[in-house]
DNA sequence: TGCCGTCTCACCCCTCGGGGTGATGCCCGG
DNA sequence: CCGGGCATCACCCCGAGGGGTGAGACGGCA
């Protein structure tokens, strides 16, 4: 069997001396190719099959995270590893939506980088602990949904406080709901009392800010 | 000095003498304490300053999320640590929101374990390989801060889209930047007219569809 | 039985906001 | 120098929506 193959990608080109060192130490790995920037990358992924990227963030002539994307994009079976300095939050977010499979600073041990090499040519991921945190915070922002929020409306107030929070005007909620449009405003100006909301503006910022509703909660 | 104390929280009383045996081989880490549920776990927390715990998720007399939550309400300076069995995606994210501040399967190697005790310890965080592809799943479903859906709109256009996606009024919008009514007015028009929106509630849909307002970025 | 909450609807009032048109001054680029 | 985009403002129109009041029907509960 052939060990897991490797790509090295930093403009410095020590660096990449060392982590083939390193990493060619685990017998599990081989390096087969080293360049020096993002689009030197791109072309070694369009002529070999690579199992990994090890990527480095900043770098001339295409920075890492459009490197990453292009990768991924002509090479899904190939796994990008990001190796940067920096903990940076955006970079992170920028990195993992790229489609990156870690991301790791540069202050990580020889052995560790070589088992995240390994971790993320097996299909799972690798994240430096500092990241870790970074990413544990977004994902803690995110979601969170039902439940409180709409205390005190009654079933019919909640229901068309979904449309409310939609877009539809009060007329397309008479029509989807076969009420009076007076009725619709009388239920209306209850949800906005009750919530104590201005005016249906604020009602769906309410709704996002409260997750009762979520993207691709779409209007239409 | 003394080490990072540690609580063992794990009804299966055989797994918490070997967790304690592995750690307690570190000489940074000091398990000071072990129970069999969460409820337990709260009671030792109340009396003693702990800095880790390392909590099973499925335990009977209160599950680990629930006491995690707990926990970090009444002690934020204690870690919580979850070490469980299974890579659920539903359970990482619970248990994240409720403050965990690592995710590790029990596959994890002794001296890894270890490790990652240490982490959070210091205040980073530290998750399994395979919990890390989850979670890297959950980040790239997320934002995408982008300005392409604010395209063909002038910088005071856009300066009063955000206004705009934050339930200001015109009146109040005309206060803030020293406009005229009317002029707000015009600015509205044409953003509602560039981005085919049919009203300001629309206008704030779309800025929150496209990620334009995150969360938390309250109207106040 | 009578009370209360919910859902339904009606009528009035009046502001806010969307739409149209047009005008002024500015700066930039051809 | 002259157009065109941008920002600013004015005036008018009127429909949608927020606010107030009241009221009839139905069901549950004391």
């Amino acid at each position: 069997m052939t060990g897991i193959q490797v790509m090295l990608v930093d403009d410095q080109e020590l660096l990449r001396a060392s982590l083939r060192t390193v990493l060619s130490a685990d017998e599990r790995i081989e390096v087969t190719h080293d360049v020096a920037n993002g689009s030197d990358a791109i072309e070694v992924v369009r002529r070999h099959r690579l199992d990994v990227v090890l990527m480095d963030i900043r770098m001339p002539r295409m920075d890492g995270v459009a490197a990453t994307a292009e990768i991924v994009r002509i090479a899904p079976a190939t796994r990008v590893l990001m190796l940067t300095t920096f903990d940076d939050d955006e970079l992170v977010v920028a990195a993992i939506r790229a489609g990156a499979s870690g991301y790791l600073t540069k202050d990580v041990r020889p052995a560790a980088l070589a088992q995240a090499v390994c971790d993320v040519a097996s299909g799972t991921s690798a994240l430096a602990p500092g990241v870790a945190a970074t990413i544990l915070d977004l994902v803690r922002q995110v979601p969170m949904r039902r439940t409180a929020a709409l205390d005190g409306l009654t079933p019919r107030e909640v229901e068309i406080f979904g449309l409310l929070a939609r877009g539809r005007s009060n007329s397309e909620i008479c029509a989807e709901l076969v009420l009076s449009e007076n009725t619709v405003k009388s239920h209306v100006r209850a949800i906005l009392q009750k919530l104590d909301l201005r005016d249906r503006v604020h009602a769906v910022i309410h709704a996002y800010e409260n997750g009762l509703v979520g993207r691709n909660d779409l209007p239409g």
